[in-house]
DNA sequence: GGCTTCGGTGATCAAACGATCAACAAGCGA
DNA sequence: TCGCTTGTTGATCGTTTGATCACCGAAGCC
């Protein structure tokens, strides 16, 4: 019924709106519109979201989805990789591990820069709804986090303080701290502050703190 | 196909096992027998998930629920319920202001009793499908959870300490590093200890030591 | 045993779903 | 302007979904 009206009052402009005519997209164009739109329809309703009103929010018909995208399960999984792809960028380790920038701006750095990337309302919305589905993908992104970024976090907290390293399941208690400002923000749609930084701060130097009282 | 041959299997016993007869059960317990499957069935796939393939795994047939509940929707709204009711503890609030037991106790033991009562398969996962979907009861709660809990935790770390009340922001730093290990453990099936409370003690004991060096 | 009660079932409906197809029309070269 | 290419559409298919119904049969009473 909202369909037909919509469409109705699109085609034939009733409400002195012009009616949008059908365009033509180069297919570069067009599919790239679907899989924007298709991120964020999901993103916001998960995956169990229909085809067809990812279409109407498209602004394009319902078969035409099936022109770029042979079935719903290949549109998610290209909405899977535009979401994870170059979302770690392999400069942060790098710049972890620079001795010459004093330990505790090189872990505040990088989660500014963690934190800028991953906290969208997209990537943290699909991300969890893909952690619930039990996507393979999440799993292994986030043992890449642990792996690639905690583990050598670990390693010069361990260099810097003289002391003993820190349990892997500490370095996952200050991630999971920071994280879930944006788990707050836009999984629940709880007020949080704009700029989180100074808590990123307080919470990494109270954990260098405990590192160092412990050694 | 999967169903007929259950079906079948199950009624005429083919496989050696006794054919499931008919049972006669009375209108609370089974009832309660749906509600469980509901929670558990929910919990896995969420809200999205079939009322044929709940009923299959309660055991009963598709018909048979809506003799209990009217609607898929009066089903998930009885499955909230039982979630959240008595999840919160008012006894929690009383002994965190207990000012005869030191604080980190207090603080330590709290996070021991709350994870105990939170990181359950079932819990965490519906209140994680339910906090995506939008959910009102989830904001009251978390709402909850900030004003009756994490504020008094709050009053208490400063009038122990003597220093400054630290920032909501900082409270829900400690409360996220936390409840992150149920939410790796649940939602993204990661391994994490069997005993968390060592991670949490030394969680707590570093945000103390914090708050008692910013004074 | 016979009878009644009501918990339980199989069959079925209308709507919504993913997916398909012939037909249409916008844009471009001629 | 014409005609071809192909991006786009409305209609439609078969299936699955939530929900309903008439009917069945186990359990309790006499």
């Amino acid at each position: 019924m909202i369909v037909s009206s919509t469409v109705i009052e699109g085609r034939l402009g009733l409400d002195g709106i012009a009616p949008p005519k059908r365009r033509r997209l180069g297919p570069e164009a067009r599919r790239e519109q679907i899989l924007c739109a298709a991120v964020a329809w999901f993103a916001e309703v998960g995956f169990a979201g229909t085809t067809r009103d990812l279409a109407r929010r498209a602004g394009v018909t319902q078969a035409l989805l099936y022109k770029y995208f042979a079935s719903k399960a290949e549109l998610t999984e290209a909405v899977f990789e535009r979401i994870y792809l170059g979302r770690l960028d392999p400069r942060w380790l790098k710049e972890l591990r620079d001795r010459r920038v004093p330990l505790a701006e090189r872990i505040c750095r990088f989660y500014q820069q963690y934190t800028a990337a991953i906290f969208t309302y997209e990537w943290m919305r699909i991300f969890m709804w893909a952690g619930l589905a039990g996507d393979a993908l999440n799993q292994r992104y986030l043992g890449h986090v642990g792996d690639k970024l905690l583990a050598p976090m670990a390693d010069e907290i361990a260099a810097a303080l003289g002391g003993h390293r820190p349990a892997m399941e500490d370095m996952w208690n200050l991630h999971g701290g920071i994280v879930y400002i944006g788990i707050r923000r836009f999984i629940y749609r709880l007020p949080t502050p704009d700029d989180h930084h100074p808590v990123i701060e307080s919470a990494v130097a109270r954990f260098l703190g405990g590192c160092a009282a412990a050694s």
